[in-house]
DNA sequence: ATTTTCAAT
C-alpha cells in the first residue's frame, strides 16, 4: 500500500468513504508463532463506481480466508487493521465464520468506529463478533506504527503520526468501549 | 459547539 492511500484511510481525523483493511496471519504452535508471510496483503471494500457488486471489505477479507483452506488440525491468529470498523453485516459474516472455524481466532484493529450502519445495529454486531472470541480494540500510536512497518511501501521512513493521534484514538476507544460493555448482560 | 461514516449529490 502506498504511503498516500494508508494516510488519507487510515488516518482517524479523517472521514473517507471507503474502507481499507490490512491482514495478516499467524500460525501458533504451542507458545510459538510463526508468521505466514505469503498469507498477508489488503483488500479494500468496491463501490458503486467500479461496475461491480458493491461489497465491504470484509467480504474480500472473508474470500481471502476461505481460499487459503487453512488446516483444522493446527491453530491460527488473524490479524487485520481496517479503516473503519466492521458494520452489522460484516460483523454477523464475521461471527459466523468464527463459530464455524474454532481454529482460527480474530484480532480487529480499527482505526475508526462505524455507525453509520443501514442494516442494521452496528453495536450488537460487534458484541456477538466479541462474543465469538474476536478481539476488538481502537489503534493507537503502536498499533499505526505496526501497521505502517507492515503494510505501507514506506521506502524506510519511520512512520509520522499525524496532529491528534493520540487524542482521537482515545476517544473512539472510549466508544468502542461503551459499545461492547453496554450490551453484554 | 463540534457535522462527516464501506456515497451520492
Amino acid at each position: 500500500m502506498d504511503e498516500h492511500t494508508f494516510i488519507e484511510n487510515f488516518s482517524n481525523q479523517e472521514w473517507p468513504s471507503k474502507t481499507y483493511l490490512c491482514y495478516k496471519v499467524e500460525r501458533l504452535d504451542g507458545n510459538a508463532t510463526i508468521p505466514l508471510d505469503g498469507y498477508q496483503g489488503f483488500v479494500r471494500n468496491k463501490g458503486f463506481d467500479q461496475l461491480e457488486e458493491p461489497r465491504h471489505a470484509e467480504f474480500y477479507f472473508l474470500e481471502q480466508i476461505r481460499s487459503w483452506n487453512l488446516d483444522k488440525n493446527q491453530r491460527y491468529r488473524l490479524t487485520c487493521f481496517i479503516s473503519w470498523s466492521p458494520c452489522y453485516t460484516c460483523a454477523q459474516n464475521l461471527t459466523t465464520f468464527l463459530k464455524e472455524n474454532r481454529h482460527i481466532s480474530l484480532h480487529i484493529f480499527a482505526s475508526r468506529v462505524y455507525t453509520r450502519d443501514c442494516f442494521g445495529c452496528h453495536q450488537s454486531g460487534l458484541c456477538a463478533l466479541q462474543a465469538a472470541g474476536a478481539r476488538i480494540t481502537i489503534m493507537t500510536f503502536e498499533d499505526f506504527e505496526r501497521c505502517w512497518e507492515t503494510f505501507v511501501d514506506h521506502q524506510g521512513k519511520p512512520f509520522q503520526p499525524w496532529e491528534g493521534l493520540e487524542v482521537k484514538s482515545q476517544e473512539f476507544c472510549e466508544e468502542l468501549q461503551a459499545i461492547l460493555t453496554t450490551q453484554q448482560n
